[in-house]
DNA sequence: ATTCCACAGGAAACAGTGGTCC
DNA sequence: GGACCACTGTTTCCTGTGGAAT
């Protein structure tokens, strides 16, 4: 009897020879208890938004922190508890969260407080308004309904960065919000991971934004250690992570940036893998294995993501590697005859270059070549075999790869 | 000491899309 | 149906640059 390698597979995994008894536990986001290790940072975040429970409104709030310190739970854990102590009393508070790095423009960020604030369709149309009057609508709604409205801005150094490109200055507008207010008011908590993103912004924007200041240090190796095993007792079964492999765990996300958040990834990933491989044990192999995956499936999804000129500049860095910008975008000329696709600028390839140098994909260095001008070397960080394994499915590409 | 290369990369303008408002 | 708006991806124009060659 020959067994189907997908029932096999199946089999295996139905005959519960599982070592991961509850997956739902290995993401960072899942247990509020997550951020036990921050009841210092958790005090401060309450105490500065405590003037709501006294029913006026509380500072303005900034909180830093590095991705995966846990600085966004916090702020919605304590959030959530001030609004339920508050319903009680039926004193109306509005909580509205909005990600400045998802809603990619300040229009899309306004109109996403707005839904949140109770705005349809109707009264705030998905595009075609001026920014200003999605502004005086929301501050309107605020007023007729007499709330008292707190704005969630994470990732606010995205806002400042839109704010400076486009020169609309929406933070100043919302800090100097409570002026135009009669009956509601408006408090604002921003959450940055860049501590030096206050550099970028109008002076007049600070003093009103940093009233209140909240920095989220980086875990310690310890510290994530701690959190790993808390996660690691409730989602996988008893010694099934050797100790090693534990270390491994902490000190590859501690040595990064402490980030909470890839630690809990990596054991995952590693747990996922041991498992298929029949495993009963989670080892230092495994976590390696987990870290490389992780970092290759990055690359494969930002890969296939980019448009097809970007491909194009990808495959032109790929077929002249070493190569500066100048033969690399006769080499793109080239590819984009053959495809038959009008070609960009060379200042649009550079542009694009700079891009696709910032996901780190390619590595530039720049040389001096004296009568020779100056110019920027690229070359790929990982392998042509990749660049084709992720691009063979696209047609137009199909012939030059 | 000057010149001059081969670009880097900033700034602004533009075209096109998809919408509102009156 | 024309004026206006936001936004994206691009083009156009431009200034700046370190060191080999002269």
């Amino acid at each position: 009897m020959v067994s189907d390698p997908i029932d096999r597979l199946l089999d295996a995994a139905e005959s519960g020879k599982s070592i991961i008894k509850n997956r739902d536990i290995l993401h960072f986001t899942y247990i509020p208890d997550t951020i036990q290790h921050r009841t210092v940072e958790q005090e401060q975040v309450t105490q500065s938004l405590l003037p709501i429970l006294k029913h006026s409104r509380p500072s303005n709030l900034l909180v830093y922190g590095k991705p995966g310190t846990g600085k966004t739970l916090v702020v919605k854990k304590v959030l959530s508890k001030i609004q339920e102590r508050v319903r009680k009393s039926n004193f109306p508070i509005k909580l509205v969260y909005s990600n400045s790095k998802e809603e990619t423009t300040l229009y899309g960020l306004l109109v996403s407080f707005g839904r949140q604030l109770g705005l349809g369709e109707e009264k705030l149309p998905p595009t075609g308004l001026a920014i200003s009057e999605v502004f005086k609508r929301i501050l309107n709604k605020i007023d007729d309904e007499k709330l008292n409205a707190i704005f969630v801005i994470d990732e606010i150094d995205y806002l400042a960065e839109l704010v400076s490109k486009t020169g609309k200055d929406i933070l100043y507008q919302l800090t100097r919000a409570n002026e135009r207010l009669t009956q509601g008011s408006l408090a604002l908590v921003g959450i940055s991971n860049d501590l030096t993103f206050k550099e970028k912004l109008d002076p007049r924007v600070i003093s009103s934004l940093g009233e209140e200041e909240i920095v989220f240090t980086n875990y310690d190796v310890e510290q994530i250690k701690k959190i790993l095993e808390e996660r690691i007792k409730d989602a996988f079964i008893p010694n099934s992570v050797e100790e090693p492999a534990l270390n491994l765990c902490a000190a590859l996300a501690g040595g990064e940036h402490g980030d909470a958040r890839r630690a809990i990834d990596l054991i995952r990933v590693a747990g996922e893998l041991a498992e298929r491989q029949q495993s009963d044990k989670v080892t230092k192999e495994h976590v390696r294995e987990a870290s490389q995956k992780i970092e290759e499936n990055k690359e494969e999804t930002s890969l296939k993501s980019y448009p097809l000129h970007e491909k194009l500049v990808i495959l032109a860095i790929m077929k002249a590697a070493g190569s500066s910008t100048g033969e690399i975008y006769s080499s793109y000329k080239a590819l984009c005859k053959t495809v038959g696709r009008d070609e960009l600028t060379q200042r649009r390839i550079t542009q694009m270059l700079s891009e696709i140098e910032l996901s780190g994909i390619i590595t530039g260095r720049l040389v001096h070549q004296g009568i020779h001008g100056r110019t920027k070397k690229y070359k790929l960080t990982i392998t042509p075999e990749m660049v084709k394994k992720t691009f063979k499915d696209d047609l137009t590409l199909q012939d030059i790869i």
